[in-house]
DNA sequence: GCCCTGGGACATCAACGTAT
DNA sequence: ATACGTTGATGTCCCAGGGC
């Protein structure tokens, strides 16, 4: 929440502010400005704001129909364009139609009525685990693990994790250190989709308690 | 009867493709 | 360039079946 505050008074006062910081029309850098914003840095969220914030509320406003409401929600998918700028991946698409994407998304979720929530913005649990994917190895997870909020031990966490059945555990590593998708684990594994899914919500839920 | 597990349906998110 | 539709991946919820 207090990241929302954060973010609001940044937005706000791009919002408010002159234009003649704005941003070079023709070789914008939307990337390296996701990039920036996911570490941290308010002047590159300020960026894209006085850069797209126009064309977005005219998207928005289309999509909701109501000009007072398309800010409201314009504003929100700033939040998360902050909150969420670290799991933008080049690799797979374009910082520009990443943002589109966001905002385009969260309009939809507010003509539906499903704005109430904000989707996957849930338990920081969750994203703490997500955090900690890495391609490596388990040493190293358990590396980031320790000097994470899970306690700080990592040393818990391998007890944790021994404590799981040995499928289980598998689909969790394969998930969080692999990489591989639930379909790519269940077919390594011979496991219905849905089987995976369980497997590693039950497994998280279970390391989560015995975490602490 | 209760609990646990496997499994599927559905909703949501993000990226891509295409029409304008 | 923009707007919109489609698609694939993922998460959540719920149900059925088996073991106790």
């Amino acid at each position: 929440m207090g990241s929302r505050d954060l973010v609001s008074s940044e937005v706000a006062a791009a919002g408010s502010g002159k234009r003649e910081n704005e941003p070079n029309a023709d070789n914008f850098d939307y990337d390296g400005c996701l990039r920036a914003c996911a570490a941290g840095d308010k002047s590159a969220l300020r960026a894209l704001y006085l850069r797209e914030s126009k064309q977005l509320l005219g998207v928005v406003t289309r999509i909701v129909r109501d000009r007072a409401r398309a800010e409201d929600v314009l504003h929100d998918a700033f939040v998360r364009i902050w909150r969420r700028a670290s799991t933008f991946d080049a690799s797979r698409g374009g910082g520009r139609g990443w943002v589109y994407t966001v905002a385009r998304n969260l309009a939809l979720d507010f003509v539906r009525g499903a704005g109430k929530h904000s989707g996957s913005e849930h338990q920081a649990a969750d994203d703490e685990i997500d955090s900690l994917a890495d391609p490596d190895d388990t040493s190293r997870w358990l590396e980031k693990v320790g000097s994470s909020h899970w306690g700080g031990d990592s040393a818990r966490l391998q007890e944790c994790l021994e404590q799981l059945e040995p499928t289980p555990r598998a689909c969790i590593f394969h998930a969080y250190v692999n990489g591989y998708s639930q379909s790519e684990i269940g077919d390594l594994i011979g496991a219905p989709v849905g089987t995976v899914k369980s497997w590693i919500k039950r497994s998280l839920v279970a390391l989560r308690g015995c975490m602490g």
